[in-house]
DNA sequence: ACACCGCATTAACACATGTTATCGTTCCGG
DNA sequence: CCGGAACGATAACATGTGTTAATGCGGTGT
């Protein structure tokens, strides 16, 4: 089992640095590490966990559905994002869970949180912003989805999943990063039909905008891209990861 | 200016209780109440502000808008709810907070929330907590818009307003209750054209689902009003203020 | 080798929702 | 008292997106 201390996550240079102290804290807590294949379920809607968990490696999303089996991906989750926390601690998720690729999980107690915020003042902070920040990401979905039009939509899916996925450190030598969903997923995600969704997709290719095949997006097109979507980027904050 | 030992959203049923201490200190923390008008901006989009708040009297709901002028609604808060908490303790804000009626804020100094995570960690947990049930209501609304029809979106809205209301005690002797929303309000809150949520509401109200004029909601047929929004009820928890 | 299943692709068609326009009412400021 | 602005209602029309269906391809289990 990895230590913190020695997590590789920690070396990217988007992350805030941490104190040995609280390093070794954090490890001291770490319970286990769980292995997930592609399309299992981490987390089922409603189900309750003993644990919360840090992505640690490859990718997952958070969704909700509707009785009728509509979907709704809320948000796609990447390493150093936390998966299972929510408001009340000890009762049963609203959301569910799922993994795209591979994954494995660091596991922790859920009483961690407890004892965090009554020891690691600054950690907790630390744990608030995690949260907060995943649902920052959250809001931008709605936003998308409420407002903009389906090619809008996918611009900005691909833009911002290309730059979370660049600033995991997934960016590959020819410049394009792994893209494990299925147009199902952006279906989905996006509040799309799976056919429309192909449709759009289809456009921006032959616009030469970006090249998605094999589980690899390119951007061809960086800037144009950009436009379709009408966005321009914040520059990224620094982020903890516990 | 209002003591917080004395304030009336205490008294709610699903209000958790705090200890005499807790008290104390939030009200010492408290530093001025704030009125603003109907349609006011309470925090600009990519502003700053020196303060956070809690809402005490009034509707408020957080927003997000594209350069051209579309909207997206986030989320409505009522009294109780905390205003301009973002993961970014002292950046700009993410969203904007415009008010829908008279609306009164506590204000609190943004550092407080350093101290309160420092010295008080159940405090910190009510916080953190407060803010993940707001982005929970949040997740429904992107569920609605990404995967409802219009007419779903509509009835899940009025019903989930209709109770969120009745349960901060807005409940009126008619059995209504207060409804600030325009329907170009509403429009931007389920992602569809004026027109569009007019034509929607219209049917409902012809099926006597539900009344709504001059600002008054009263539901005329809760279970059916349920059954179009295929949405079955989870209890509400009990909830912390500060 | 075969059948099967998930995924991507495309076409034809249907329809929910958006757009534009008009009108009435109320409210407010000059 | 009048003019304008905000809101609600409705109609006619336009179109973006959903639905259904068929096809091909690659992987996988038997």
């Amino acid at each position: 089992m990895l230590p913190c201390q020695a997590c590789p996550l920690r070396a990217l240079s988007d992350m805030r640095e941490f104190t040995p102290e609280q390093l070794a804290w954090i490890s001291r807590q770490k319970r286990a590490e769980y292995p997930h294949a592609a399309g299992d379920t981490i987390i089922a809607e409603g189900a309750t966990d003993e644990r919360i968990y840090t992505l640690l490696r490859g990718w997952a999303f958070r969704y909700k559905s509707l009785p009728d089996g509509r979907r709704q991906i809320l948000n796609v989750l990447l390493p150093g994002d936390v998966v299972g926390l929510q408001a009340e601690l000890m009762s049963a998720s609203p959301h569910g869970v799922e993994a795209l690729t591979e994954v494995t999980l660091c596991a922790f107690r859920r009483d961690m949180v407890w004892e965090l915020f009554r020891d690691h003042p600054s950690l907790a902070l630390d744990l608030t912003w995690l949260s907060a920040h995943g649902e920052r990401l959250t809001d931008d979905v709605l936003l998308s989805v409420g407002r903009r039009s389906a090619m809008e939509r996918m611009a900005m899916l691909l833009v911002l999943l290309y730059r979370r996925a660049a600033s995991s450190g997934l960016k590959r030598p020819d410049g394009g990063v792994p893209f494990p969903l299925t147009q199902g997923h952006i279906a989905d995600l996006l509040g799309l039909s799976a056919v429309h969704t192909n449709r759009v997709l289809q456009q921006l290719r032959r616009q030469g905008l970006v090249s998605l095949k094999e589980g690899v997006l390119t951007v061809g097109d960086l800037r144009a891209l950009r436009r379709v979507a009408d966005y321009w980027e914040q520059p990224a904050p620094r982020r903890p990861l516990l």
